[in-house]
DNA sequence: GCCAACGTTGGC
DNA sequence: GCCAACGTTGGC
C-alpha cells in the first residue's frame, strides 16, 4: 500500500464535507497540474491519503481512502487530467500543523514544505508513521 | 494584501 | 526552442 497527501482549501472542499459524503465517497477532481495528475494516476485502490487544509488551518486534519483509481476527470474539457474517488476514513485526534511539520527535522524534505504548490504528493511509510504519531500528541 | 515560487502561454 | 509576460497557489 502507498501513502499520499491531498491538499484542499477548506472553504472549497473540507474534511467535514468529505465526511458527509458517506460510504460512497466523492470525486477528487479539478487537478490541473501534470505532476499532481501523475501522482493521481499512481494511486491504487486501498491507498491512504492525508487530507491537508491549505490557506485556512494549514494542517493535516484527517485521512481518506482511495476507492476508485484514476479515470478521466469529467470536469476537464481538454481530457488531459484525471480524477479519483475517495472515501472519508477518519479525523486525526489532533491536527498536525504545517508549523509542527516544519519543526520536525525528519520531515524537512516533505514536498509539502519544499514544493508548497503541489496538491497531490507521495508520502513514504516512514514519514506517514511519524505524522500519525504526531497526531496523537497534544501540542 | 503581498509576494515568492512555479507553471503556462504565446511571440519570435 | 527560448524566454518574457502573465496567472495561480499558498504561506506569511
Amino acid at each position: 500500500m502507498n501513502y499520499w497527501l491531498l491538499k484542499s482549501e477548506p472553504d472549497v472542499w473540507s474534511l467535514d464535507q468529505q465526511m458527509h459524503s458517506g460510504i460512497k465517497g466523492s470525486m477528487w477532481d479539478g487537478v490541473r497540474n501534470y505532476q499532481a495528475a501523475n501522482n493521481l494516476r499512481k494511486m491504487k485502490k486501498g491507498d491512504m491519503c492525508f487530507f491537508y487544509h491549505s490557506n485556512i488551518g494549514k494542517e493535516i486534519v484527517g485521512i481518506v481512502k482511495v476507492i476508485k483509481e484514476a479515470y478521466p476527470d469529467p470536469t476537464d474539457k481538454s481530457k488531459k487530467f484525471v480524477a479519483i474517488q475517495v472515501r472519508f476514513d477518519r479525523k486525526l485526534e489532533y491536527p498536525v500543523t504545517l508549523e509542527s511539520i516544519k519543526k520536525t527535522k525528519e520531515l524537512k524534505d516533505l514536498p509539502l514544505i519544499k514544493q508548497s504548490r503541489l496538491s497531490v504528493m507521495p508520502i513514504d511509510t516512514k514519514h506517514w508513521k511519524i505524522i500519525l504519531n504526531m497526531s496523537r500528541i497534544v501540542k
